[in-house]
RNA sequence: CGGGGUGUAGCGCAGUUGGUAGCGCACGUGGUUUGGGACCAUGGGGCCGGGAGUUCGAGUCUCUUCACCCCGACCA
């Protein structure tokens, strides 16, 4: 490929507004163009790497017996109301009428269209297990794109299906595809990888993993245990808690005056966080109901566990309800049918606290639960803090890291075999509903994460088996003839020898193709010269590390060969 | 959806109390250069995001709308 001829340009400009380093360099570099917000064009260089990670994970899915498929992007409301999800899925969801006022809905994601393709055709027990997948574009309206290619609402995914006779059969199969997930990512060039517990979100089912790449930019909160191989989202994470033992006080009712917050209070009464019990306000909309939450002062509400505890949408707000003093709220039996009260764990045998006595302007010093009151239940709502340890293995001490999620996997159970009606016959000729699972690979994500962890200050470092090109043939002096001659030479013989070459034709100053070709991150550049032409050698260069290598001509192929094998 | 910010040439930006638009890069042409983003000369390129208003006159002031970016909410 002549560089003269490649459609995209190579800026020195940052661009503005970006934040990603992928961000920036993919845009630099002439690999992405933005359409709208979360919508982008690649160009060459792009969907050549893009082609390459596909490549990969389709012999990956193959070898754990995928079948390829293609599920269509355009689906008809009827299909989404089966399962119930044209309802359950809110504005997330690209929805538009066809001509006839049909309405339509853009696929995000095709457990739906899966179904609907095997459901008939797969009759008895004898068919199981089997996975379908396809590589697809999806649409999903998301509600903040971000970072260039790292959060987007179009974007291309593996999606993948599995169906299995029984739970056994799920889990074994589920285990394989976690394995191949890895294979992927390390041939990808990926490093610092990790599968967690997560929560399922809108799947349904109960066991999710997430792959997660580690890096500064990631979104998601990661809590990782130091000495045993735990590993969760924050969303789920768990954790054991400290206990601060101590003797009950007596129980005293304290004016505070305009102190309100964990802070104020601390200060005034010159106690610790962890020794007071705070209150947050939620609000269910759809059952209009209040809930608070009490937890201790030093901890934070885990809104996600909050909500699956609840099984409902959970909205932090400020409190407007007669019944409820703001500020001064504290452990009580609230008997209002719309009020809610949670107890976290934390509270559990928690004794002399400061708590809110339910009155303006007044606390409780030394409280205790249990001699004070007692709840009906203490749950987990707690988010994990760093330092705390871990409940699996009990000695460890929680940390937390930032990640990029790069791919998923579900045990979805029967949720949609269920809701959709699709069965097979068991060994004994009765009918079950197949079990599920689903498994994500974002491709695009997966693009863009890599260049977030393999890049330097001058630009992009790709993996040479998934490069857009694995040499940079630049010659320097093309009008020299000497120069242009080798030039050609050199291009077709590396190109017959089956190498992807960009040729930089240009005829412009070398510091202009060298950072080209590193903004690039092209693995091997390969330098002509009529300097290095006199010794009759030609330079080899290795994005990655630096090192130059002079050689002659006839050597060339067996060294690149060998630069390609490390 | 809440908070903040930005819209002026392909990209990055400047534009004072209102007076009809500029710089750098990129691009075209001619020449000199040539191992780390060269130089000289010259040329092309603009509905100043859109609409309405104030004014003799608006890139600049007012209102409105749209788009994009950042933080949050949200997110398989």
């Amino acid at each position: 490929m002549k560089i003269s001829k490649l459609v995209g340009e190579r800026t020195k400009e940052i661009p503005s507004g970006v934040v990603a380093k992928s961000h920036e360099y993919l845009l630099r570099a002439g690999y992405i163009k933005q359409v709208c917000n979360g919508v982008f064009s690649l160009l060459p260089p792009a969907y050549r790497v893009q082609a390459k990670l596909e490549k990969i994970i389709r012999e990956e899915m193959d070898k754990i017996g995928g079948q390829e498929v293609l599920l269509p992007v355009l689906m008809p409301k009827e299909l989404w109301e089966e399962s119930g999800r044209y309802t359950s899925i809110g504005s997330e969801m690209f929805r538009l009428k066809d001509r006839a006022e049909h309405d339509m809905v853009l696929g995000m994601t095709h457990e739906e269209a899966a179904v609907h393709l095997v459901k008939n055709t797969i009759k008895s027990y004898d068919q199981l297990p089997f996975m379908i997948y396809q590589i697809q574009t999806k649409l999903r309206d998301e509600p903040r794109s971000r970072a260039g290619l790292i959060r987007v609402r179009e974007f291309i995914m593996k999606d993948a299906y599995s169906f299995h006779k029984d739970k056994n059969d799920l889990e074994n199969y589920y285990n394989k595809v976690k394995e191949a997930y890895f294979k992927i990512y390390k041939r990808m060039g990926m490093k610092n990888v990790v599968s967690v517990k997560s929560d399922s979100g809108m799947m349904g089912g109960k066991i999710a993993d997430e792959f997660m790449l580690i890096t500064d930019i990631g979104e998601d909160s990661l809590v990782v245990c130091d000495s045993c191989d735990y590993s969760a989202n924050m969303e789920v994470a768990e954790s054991i808690l400290d206990v601060y033992e101590s003797q009950e006080g007596q129980y005293e009712l304290v004016n505070t005056g305009e102190s309100k917050t964990i802070e104020d209070v601390c200060k005034l009464l010159n106690v610790k966080p962890e020794q007071t019990c705070k209150a947050v306000c939620y609000y269910l909309s759809k059952s209009k109901k209040y809930v608070i939450a009490f937890i201790r002062g030093d901890l934070e509400v885990n809104e996600i566990k909050l909500r699956n505890l609840l099984k409902e949408e959970v909205v932090a707000i400020s409190v407007d309800h007669p019944k409820i003093v703001a500020g001064y709220i504290g452990p009580k039996d609230f008997k209002e049918d719309d009020i809610i009260t949670i107890y976290d764990i934390s509270l559990k045998g928690a004794k002399n606290l400061v708590v809110g006595a339910n009155a303006k302007p007044y606390h409780i010093k030394n409280f205790s639960f249990i001699r004070d009151y007692t709840p009906k239940s203490f749950e987990d709502i707690s988010k994990v803090k760093e330092g705390q340890i871990c409940k699996k293995c009990g000695k460890g001490h929680l940390k937390t890291v930032r990640g990029i999620e790069i791919g998923n996997i579900f045990q979805l159970g029967t949720k949609y075999t269920e809701s959709m009606n699709m069965t097979v016959h068991n060994e004994n000729g009765e009918e079950i509903y197949p079990i599920m699972g689903c498994y994500g690979i974002g491709v695009g994500r997966c693009l863009a994460s890599i260049v977030e962890e393999s890049c330097d200050e001058k630009g992009i470092i790709w993996p040479i088996q998934i490069a857009p090109w694995q040499i940079y043939l630049s010659p320097l002096r093309l009008d020299d003839e000497n120069v242009y001659k080798t030039s050609e030479e050199i291009n077709q013989l590396l190109e017959t020898s089956g190498y992807e070459v960009l040729y930089d034709d240009r005829n412009v100053t070398a510091g202009i193709k060298f950072a080209d070709s590193e903004l690039m991150g092209i693995p091997l550049r390969v330098v002509i010269s009529p300097r290095s032409l006199q010794n009759n050698e030609i330079e080899i260069v290795v994005r990655k590390s630096g090192e130059k290598i002079m050689c002659k001509k006839d050597e060339l192929l067996t060294i690149i060969k060998n630069l390609i094998k490390e």
